[in-house]
DNA sequence: ACTGACTGACTGACTGTTCAGTATAGGGGA
DNA sequence: TCCCCTATACTGAACAGTCAGTCAGTCAGT
């Protein structure tokens, strides 16, 4: 469905950019959207601030380019992923162990301080509100086009996929926030545990939780 | 109790100080918690900055005692709204109500902004981390007790009231930031629809949704 | 010599914080 | 009543640090 995804992404080429890039990218996970500065940035790099100036005409856009760039590697992870899995009901539990479980090979470990920094930043910065809603259609669409494989396959009950979609991926972003600022109550195996049982009682397909989290079931 | 508290006791009664905590609340909603400017806060009450660090030593402290004061305000309305419905699928459609819905009386319309700029601010800032997490925690067990006493009643099934408590909690969440940044996929009455059924399915109580969403109770 | 990558040094704006000082209210004494 | 004294609320102005953005100019490759 999307095997030409790479166009928008390597319309930059040059090195020198997407490095800068990448480390602006290191630098709003640690310090924060906000709090990033350009002399970080560039300190990472190796250059001069008014390097970073040079290739990209202002901060704001240094900011915006990056979190877009964030979106592109996060997908082009994901999708890598997610085609070598044959089955619908395995696919979701891809979905769900990227969102949940920190040790996967998808985005950089603290992609989740990310995640809540691209919604902070969204409500008021319309260049980033764009790049959020981009990034959760096609979010939601890729949830929605695994239950729906499913259902066609046998594997998952029939209701509306769309609906589906809006309930998990909530549910998913609720869970990340918690795992994201390390909630004692949320652990990420708890957190993967409650999604994968919630999807499997929403789709009706049977799912045991891993030995080390397995719990009573009434 | 006198000795330790009364400080704090006396600090909360002073109107001068409780209006500059509003004044500071509507600022961090409206220009975000990172962009507010104890400028703009004095502005608003019509005094000098001089004044506002007169009362709160710093800008941090302000800021942190502000979102304090949120919480302390959002939940002794949702308490009181509660407390007036007898049955447990009630109140649970009352608290889905008042995350989904802008127009009930509990917070500021605007308050998804604020609540996303507390999970942001929590990531790096332990006072901010400190108040979430009592928030959260506060909700959650919120959400356990009504299921606890709708399972005591044989309105919901028996299953763990926790578990569900997690999931709720972080459906509704992820449903308020969709709301929040005007996700034209996900409106207020959907958000509404789609977290009352998941509750229903999944606690197995009757729930139909209405015909229209009532909005503007008479 | 021309071009593009790159830098050091500067500027200009913003803003948290301080501080010296003003105004007002209240209390106590004569 | 009047005056003095003190504490408290409050302000204008300035200070000091931070940073995005600029610019003139250096350096390397062709």
């Amino acid at each position: 469905m999307s095997s030409t995804t790479a166009g928008a992404a390597t319309v930059e080429l040059d090195p020198r950019r997407t490095q800068i890039l990448r480390a602006a990218l290191e630098v709003i996970a640690e310090r924060g959207y906000g709090e990033t500065r350009i002399a970080d940035v560039a300190e990472r790099v190796g250059v001069s601030p008014a390097l970073v100036m040079y290739y990209f005409k202002t901060k704001d856009r240094l900011l915006a380019e990056a979190i877009r760039h964030a979106e592109d590697l996060w997908y082009a992870d994901g999708t890598r992923v997610m085609e070598a899995i044959p089955t619908a009901s395995g696919r979701l539990e891809a979905l769900v162990r990227i969102t949940c479980l920190s040790d996967e090979e998808v985005g950089p470990s603290d992609s989740w301080a990310l995640w809540i920094d691209l919604w902070c930043q969204a409500l008021r910065r319309p260049a980033v509100a764009a790049v959020r809603e981009e990034f959760d259609a096609h979010w939601r669409e890729t949830i929605r086009a695994v239950v729906h494989d499913g259902q066609a396959a046998g594997e998952f009950e029939p209701m509306d996929a769309d609906e589906v979609a809006v309930a998990l991926s909530a549910l998913l972003d609720g869970l990340s926030i918690q795992i994201a600022l390390h909630d004692p109550a949320v652990t990420e195996e708890r957190a993967f545990a409650t999604a994968m049982r919630f999807a499997s009682r929403l789709l009706g397909f049977a799912w045991e939780p891993p030995e080390q989290v397995r719990r009573h079931r009434a």
